[in-house]
DNA sequence: ATGGTAGTCTTACTA
């Protein structure tokens, strides 16, 4: 028997420029599990005795010099679970690790996708498509696992209206285009993935992870989008207790564009 | 108002 497992997911923008932070998230809500993305950090570089000092004995990673990258840090003992590139493009961004019960977690960093909402003018765009199409096919393999599955991270994309601070202004803006919206809900339906935050925090109420750098007062603007995202299998996602967005984080000294979500998750 | 800010491979690229 063990202990309730709390996994957080953050796109920190730069592991080692965050250190810090990424200490503070530990010490206030003392995850079990961290899921990163953009850590900016090549293999050659990665802060391992830094993790080390902040209780992470186990973890994973693949960089890329300068740009994407994800990590999974843990407290309890990992196995690398398999990676691969989505898309048709090698990038770094894909990690996953199973757990000693079995559960196997997935933290994934969705490309952005650039400004122009048209595959045929934007290579940036085209690429997030094909990532989405690849990510479907893929669940369609997951889908019949009995294995305990979780996928999260930043998959820069708000599929509800309630995930942005404005839906009708936000129809042609990449991140809530209505044909990533759609290609979304493709990957989720074929890999009968449940959005587990939404089941917490209902779709009534407005949540966002990510604030722009751009604004003058993010706060007071709160033009926010829920990009990052922690979905689970159907039989796990009954074990979810508990959902949380750090909100507080994006208003800290030299923060991260993103901030950590959270939940909770019942031990078998 | 087609800007604005931030991080890294820094005078260019990504987000």
């Amino acid at each position: 028997m063990t202990d309730r497992l709390r996994l957080v997911t953050w796109n920190i923008n730069s592991l080692r420029l965050r250190l810090g932070l990424l200490g503070r998230v530990v010490e206030e809500a003392r995850p079990d599990v961290v899921c990163l993305q953009e850590t900016k950090v090549d293999d050659a570089n990665f802060p391992m005795e830094a993790v080390r000092a902040l209780g992470f004995e186990h973890v994973l990673y693949r960089g890329d010099k300068g740009y994407n990258g994800v990590a999974i840090l843990s407290k309890r003992p990992i196995e690398p679970a398999g990676h691969r590139f989505w898309g048709g493009v090698e990038d770094a961004r894909h990690i996953s690790a199973r757990l000693a019960d079995g559960m196997v977690v997935h933290n994934f960093y969705v490309p952005a996708g650039g400004d122009i909402p048209d595959p045929a003018l934007n290579v940036k765009f085209a690429h997030k498509l094909r990532f989405l199409d690849d990510l479907t096919d893929w669940g369609a393999t997951v889908a019949g696992d009995t294995t305990p599955r979780v996928m999260v991270g930043d998959l820069n994309i708000a599929p509800l209206e309630t995930d942005v601070w404005s839906h009708k202004q936000l129809l042609k803006v990449v991140s809530h285009t209505p044909v990533e919206v759609d290609k979304l809900a493709r990957v989720q339906a074929a890999g009968a993935w449940t959005d587990v935050v939404r089941q917490v925090i209902t779709p009534d109420i407005k949540l966002y992870s990510w604030w722009s750098y751009r604004a003058r007062d993010w706060a007071a603007a709160d033009r926010g989008r829920r990009l990052d995202h922690i979905w689970t299998d159907g039989g796990l996602a009954p074990r979810v207790r508990g959902a949380s967005v750090l909100k507080d984080a994006r208003g800290w000294t030299q923060p991260s564009d993103h901030v950590p979500v959270m939940v909770d998750i019942d031990p078998a």
